[in-house]
RNA sequence: UGGGGCGUAGCUCAAUUGGCAGAGCGACGGACUCUGACUCCGUAGGUUGUAGGUUCGAUCCCUACCGCCCCAGCCA
């Protein structure tokens, strides 16, 4: 499934990138994605994969994809693998592939360097105590009792940290900046701490001493040789310290952080704390759940790669924080498959229509081109019986001017097939409407009949060759555009995500279809086959998105 | 109340760095149509957060306010 490729429009990032290869800064850029392996990517990592990928592939220049595992009591190999998988489905291919753990043993010698020169110390605080001495938002901290031992001592006291001398907690390696910083970052941040017993998803047993973000991050991007480094807005406070540790190290390369806005879409939630609850108390039935705003999720409902590429790059990029409407991501796939999906026929809600002026035991076998606009998309056959189904929405006994589809004593066309007309509509005892008796025009085949106008096209299934399937129709995982906004994210969940419909009657052609291929089911929307629970016997159709529908918003019933 | 950011149409973003405030999406209306889809045409929508200042001229420069977001993990 492909579509056009379109060149991303620009950005602040890209023209500081342009900027800086015109001045000679660079010969090549490099970006890179940093995920920490602690869940699944979400379609805010999308964008930044969009974004760092997008970069090099223009430019050009290369992506590494380096893991971000320096806290092995959140991270998990599973997540590593899930990470790379939905890089690749996205369309990227990694220059390198990374783990800042790869950089422990020069991490730690960078740490040895810092502590030769009086630029960090060992600190024997408390995490209690180091809070305390941090001082708040508006008084400065006081600096640590530890803060001027020798360097020797230091030295000797890290070696020991490494070695597993200490206790978790007992001590930490600090750098020594400024207690009375304005920015708190500033103020001796901690550089490693001591986890003792944890096994490191790519380093195993062999580490007790961990380093953390700040220090690790700023020399990552510099080993790898990366000119940009684009991170979120949260760590814009946080860009003197990753200066800092680049300064003063001896290290040849300084990346340039440049901080965007994150992504937040409406209806959603984006934190992987939220996103992780939502799993772990089953709210949704996993990661992938076709509901969850992960990769995985999207994939899992239908939307192509190619409909979050688009996607990333519609919302464009800055420093603004906002909130992206759900549409501008539903049109992104309708775009896409709107051009790239063939059609198909299915009735989500079956209510039986005899032909009667039909043969019993005929079938008419009708072609039906599989894409309005694009002949290249080949045709199909259906199979036309005396009994068929039409959806039941399709149907009223009486209706205003403006309803065009089949009333009683009114006509409409089958799409691509016969005009029919409803003579009769059986009822059972409660009133239920339960079969429709109908007469086809056998001259209205691939032309309109003579004398009147049929408005309405409806769409329809065999009733006796249709297969049967079940259909699962999404709705927002959330009811209010931004949950938890002032309470409980939870009070927002929308108990009508997911719609189950067991009856549904799909023409036969779909029987066959593959998990990675997309319809457009016509007059319904677009759907794929759910990759985990369809069966051969019983297909399961997810709805990606349904159709814009202008006659649904008008008032009518 | 310290520090760092951000305010342009309902939403997302532009505006050649001081020269008539635009686009896409959405909304609304119409045309077309064997999908109430697609496509096409059109309309509405703005005190550029507010108030001053500089200037012939300010979304842009200056000042002061207002609002929103982030920061006090040995998380990232």
């Amino acid at each position: 499934m492909s579509g056009e490729t379109t060149s991303a429009p620009s950005n602040f990032i890209r023209q500081i990138i342009e900027k800086d290869l015109q001045a000679g800064k660079h010969a090549t850029i490099h970006t890179r994605f940093p995920p920490e392996p602690n869940g699944y990517l979400h379609i805010g990592h999308a964008k930044s994969i969009v974004l760092n990928f997008g970069i090099a592939e223009d430019f050009p220049g290369s992506c590494n994809l380096r893991f971000d595992d320096t806290n092995p009591a959140k991270e998990e190999e599973e997540f590593v693998e899930a990470i790379k998988e939905d890089v690749v489905w996205l369309g990227y291919a990694w220059s390198e592939l990374r783990f800042a753990s790869d950089y422990f043993e020069q991490l730690y010698e960078f740490a040895v360097e810092l502590i030769e020169s009086g630029k960090a110390f060992v600190c024997d605080l408390t995490p209690e105590q180091v809070r305390d001495y941090r001082g708040t938002l508006t008084e400065p901290g006081r600096e640590s009792p530890y803060r001027d031992r020798p360097v020797a001592e230091n030295l000797d006291l890290f070696r020991r940290m490494r070695a597993g001398e200490f206790v978790d907690g007992t001590r930490t390696l600090r750098a020594r900046i400024d207690m009375a910083a304005p920015n708190i970052n500033m103020r001796d941040p901690t550089l490693y701490r001591i986890r003792h017993g944890l096994i490191h998803h790519q380093t195993g047993a062999e580490w007790c001493i961990y380093p953390m973000y700040d220090y690790t991050h700023p020399i990552s991007d510099a080993l790898e040789g990366i000119t940009h480094s684009l991170c979120t807005l949260e760590f814009e406070d946080h860009r003197p310290l990753y200066d800092w540790v680049l300064d003063n190290i001896t290290i040849g390369c300084h990346p340039r952080q440049i901080e965007f806005a994150r992504l937040n879409l409406e209806y959603t939630v984006m934190s992987k704390r939220k996103l992780t609850q939502l799993v772990q108390e089953k709210r949704v039935y996993g990661w992938d759940d076709p509901r969850m705003p992960t990769i995985a999720g999207l994939r899992r409902r239908g939307y192509t790669p190619e409909s979050i590429r688009r996607f990333c790059e519609a919302i464009g990029v800055t420093k603004a924080e906002g909130t992206v409407e759900m549409g501008v991501l539903e049109n992104s796939l309708r775009g896409h498959l709107d051009a790239a999906a063939p059609r198909r026929m299915a009735v989500l809600d079956p209510l039986k229509v005899v032909i009667t002026n039909f043969p019993a035991d005929a079938t008419e076998t009708l072609q039906a081109g599989n894409h309005p606009k694009d002949e290249s998309l080949g045709t199909r056959e259906l199979l036309l019986t005396r009994e068929i189904y039409i959806d039941r929405a399709d149907f009223r006994e009486q209706a205003n001017k403006k309803y065009k589809r089949l009333v009683l004593d009114g006509e409409v066309r089958l799409r691509n097939a016969y005009v029919i007309r409803c003579n009769e509509v059986i009822k059972d005892g409660a009133g239920n409407i339960i079969e429709l008796r109908c007469a086809y025009d056998a001259d209205t085949l691939g032309r309109n009949p003579e004398g009147r106008k049929v408005r309405g096209v409806i769409h329809w299934v065999s009733a006796t060759l249709g297969k049967k399937a079940e259909v699962r129709l999404y709705d927002r995982l959330f009811k209010s555009p931004e949950p938890g906004r002032t309470h409980d994210f939870h009070q927002d969940i929308n108990p009508d995500s997911l719609r189950v419909l067991q009856d549904c009657v799909v023409e036969p052609s779909l029987a066959e279809g593959r998990v990675d291929e997309r319809f457009q089911f016509e007059r319904e929307g677009y759907f794929c086959l759910d990759s985990i629970d369809s069966r051969p016997g019983l297909p399961v159709f997810n709805r990606i998105v349904s159709l814009r529908d202008s006659w649904g918003k008008k008032a009518d019933e």
